[in-house]
RNA sequence: GCCCUGGUAGCUCAGUGGAUAGAGCAACCCCCUCCUAAGGGGUAGGUCGCACGUUCGAUUCGUGUUCAGGGCGCCA
């Protein structure tokens, strides 16, 4: 081998075989290269169906289109021999030396093997969780905080220039009835009941704030319980609300009582949420380049001047008081109200003007990851875009189905209600972060998860996350049985390596090879389930050769080799499960 | 009613316009004087929901149909 700067094979002979299509199809002939990896042993390595694709415009017999197609290959030095088989596939073999030396690559690589210029640089926004700061994370943010992080790390990896943010929506009712909670908690503490609202936040993290503003500022917050009540039903005082009216009445007079300190006690409940819920998603492994606030988009005017640009723009007009944007004209089922008859910007209202700011940081791909039941949301805020004249293709919407978890068989509750929902901090602590991570993303993300709690716990060959991890930590403790020391690890890249012709480490080192157009194709496909299939196959294949080969044997070549290989699977492993946010502990 | 998803082995799910449709679990049989048995080997298990169409070729694409889940607020 030459050329040390390896190629990657699929890359090289899709170019070989553009060549070849030039010398036998005319010019202006569509084609298009198609290389797949072969699925059984004697197809070869890589598979072009190209020649049948050419049958028709050239009206010729696939096979014999084939064979001029071999012909005017040019020649590769990794190529072993081609094959024309079945209806006109050629099959390709690559030559066993060229998967034995790619080893040195991987070495050589070390944590950037799997890394590629496919993304070319793009900037590539992906904003995910961005859950409401009104209480703690639920299993169902749990899966879209995985999905994203490890989506944003595959595209990463993929040669894309990512940016991870969280919107926060710190702006909206809800924030007011969190900050009406956390007061009326603190009054009951003061000796003043008032009915606790049905549809207020019940979780007992709005009493612990109001404790600790007790504790802080004492009796500063306490008024009185009529003015309160005041433009309410006397029914108010004895039997708790349980209507949006009532409650907006309340949180008006709340705002009204407590003028400026009303901004104190929003401000202190959302910097408590919030700080909890970065520190839980940072212990869960996902962290944020950007956290952008909601309300920012308010005080900086960005949402009155968005509504007046489509304004100005005809696509929008009154009806029943309030502002409509004619969202129909771009496909959606209705339109869709931007301004209430009260005044108040919708959430939609606000969402325009993040998604405008979103454009006007120049990404060029913008990726939104949401909750399965916001897809209704999907024409409305692309018709927006397109109403502000954006390429509405640029944003990306991957949809996030919800988790269902088992326990002993049965649906374990996730019920939102009366605060008492399953949270991702009580999943960390009853899976670990690792099967909690791993569970999450081995399902293609817009399917349903069945979450089985007994199975992500469990320590036995059944859980997949230790599987592929012990694969890793049985590679450590056989390097670290080996008598060299770390530097001749690193001579392994120098070591002669055709003592690996078996089948299996053949196979092996060709899924080794796998592993960079793998990390391609899930960040190609938004699809990092894909990183988990492939960390269970390469996983298996290990297990399977460490049963049946021993690594040190006294042949000092084959040995190393050996050593080699496994050291390069353990590469692979470690870098994969760092794409999912798994460690890849050295012992078990 | 309209709009999304999905129906693949007993269960949970991958997969692909192509060559004999896969994995894990469960079931059954086998393997530790041997680098971690949290492992491995083997057996068995399928009309890829149903029908029609496009194609040289369909489990994959399209249409219809059926079943299941979700979504359709001046909520976020």
């Amino acid at each position: 081998m030459t050329s040390l700067a390896y190629p990657n094979f699929k890359t090289h002979f899709s170019e070989l075989f553009e060549q070849a299509a030039r010398a036998v199809a005319p010019t202006d002939t569509p084609i298009r290269i198609e290389l797949t990896r072969t699925k059984q042993v004697n197809h070869g390595d890589y598979s072009c169906n190209l020649a049948m694709q050419l049958a028709k415009p050239l009206h010729k017999n696939p096979r014999e289109i084939a064979q001029a197609l071999i012909a005017a290959l040019p020649p590769s030095p990794y190529l072993e021999r081609t094959e024309i088989a079945g209806a006109g596939f050629i099959n390709l073999f690559l030559k066993n030396t060229a998967k034995q030396q790619y080893l040195h690559y991987v070495l050589q690589c070390k944590e950037n093997y799997g890394n590629s210029e496919f993304g070319k640089n793009q900037k590539i926004q992906v904003e995910f969780v961005s859950a409401n700061p009104t209480g703690p994370l639920h299993v169902g943010h749990g899966r879209g905080a995985a999905f994203g992080a490890s989506l944003a790390n595959v595209l990463t990896a993929a040669g894309f220039d990512v940016s991870r943010e969280f919107y926060v929506n710190d702006a909206g009712r809800q924030m007011d009835i969190l900050t009406l909670s956390t007061w009326l908690r603190y009054l009951s503490l003061n000796g003043i009941d008032i009915p606790f609202p049905k549809i207020a936040y019940q979780g007992e993290y709005v009493k612990t704030m109001a404790q600790l503003i007790h504790e802080a500022h004492a009796q500063r917050y306490v008024h009185r319980a009529e003015l309160l009540l005041k433009d309410l039903p006397d029914s108010a005082r004895e039997t708790a609300i349980d209507t949006d009216e009532s409650l907006d009445k309340l949180i008006v007079n709340a705002k009204k009582i407590l003028g400026e300190d009303y901004a104190y006690i929003h401000n202190f409940a959302l910097t408590e949420q919030l700080g909890d819920c970065r520190n839980d998603l940072m212990e869960f492994g996902v962290e944020f380049d950007v956290w952008f606030s909601e309300q920012s988009l308010y005080d900086g005017g960005s949402v009155a001047r968005v509504v007046e640009l489509l304004q100005s723009k005809h696509y929008l007009y009154q009806q029943d008081g309030a502002t409509w944007f004619r969202s129909t004209d771009f496909g959606d089922e209705k339109d869709r109200v931007v301004q209430r008859e009260n005044g108040q910007f919708t959430y939609f209202a606000s969402d325009i003007a993040y998604h405008l700011n979103k454009f006007e940081r120049g990404f060029d791909q913008v990726i939104n990851i949401w909750g399965a039941d916001h897809h209704g949301y999907i024409p409305r805020v692309k018709g927006a875009l397109k109403a502000l004249g954006l390429n509405a293709e640029k944003l990306q919407i991957a949809l996030v189905q919800f988790a269902v978890l088992y326990r002993d068989g049965k649906k374990a509750p996730m019920s939102t209600r009366s605060g008492e929902f399953v949270t991702l901090r009580e999943l960390r602590e009853e899976v670990g972060k690792d099967a909690a991570r791993f569970f999450y993303v081995m399902r293609k993300s817009d399917q349903h998860l069945d979450f089985d709690l007994d199975l992500a716990k469990s320590q036995s060959n059944e859980n997949p996350v230790y599987y592929v991890q012990y694969a890793h930590a049985r590679v450590c403790s056989v390097l670290a049985q080996w008598d060299g020391d770390f530097d001749e690890v690193m001579k392994l890249a120098q070591a002669d390596l055709t003592a690996l012709s078996s089948q299996t480490e053949l196979s092996l080192l060709q899924k080794l090879i796998d592993f960079p157009d793998t990390v391609e194709m899930a960040a190609k496909e938004f699809s990092p389930h894909i990183i988990a299939f492939y960390l269970r196959e390469l996983a298996g294949e290990f297990h399977s050769y460490y049963n049946s080969t021993r690594f040190l044997v006294p042949e000092i070549p084959i040995q190393h080799a050996r050593l080699a290989l496994i050291a390069s699977i353990q590469q692979v492993l470690k870098n994969g499960l760092k794409l999912l946010g798994v460690s890849a502990p050295d012992k078990m």
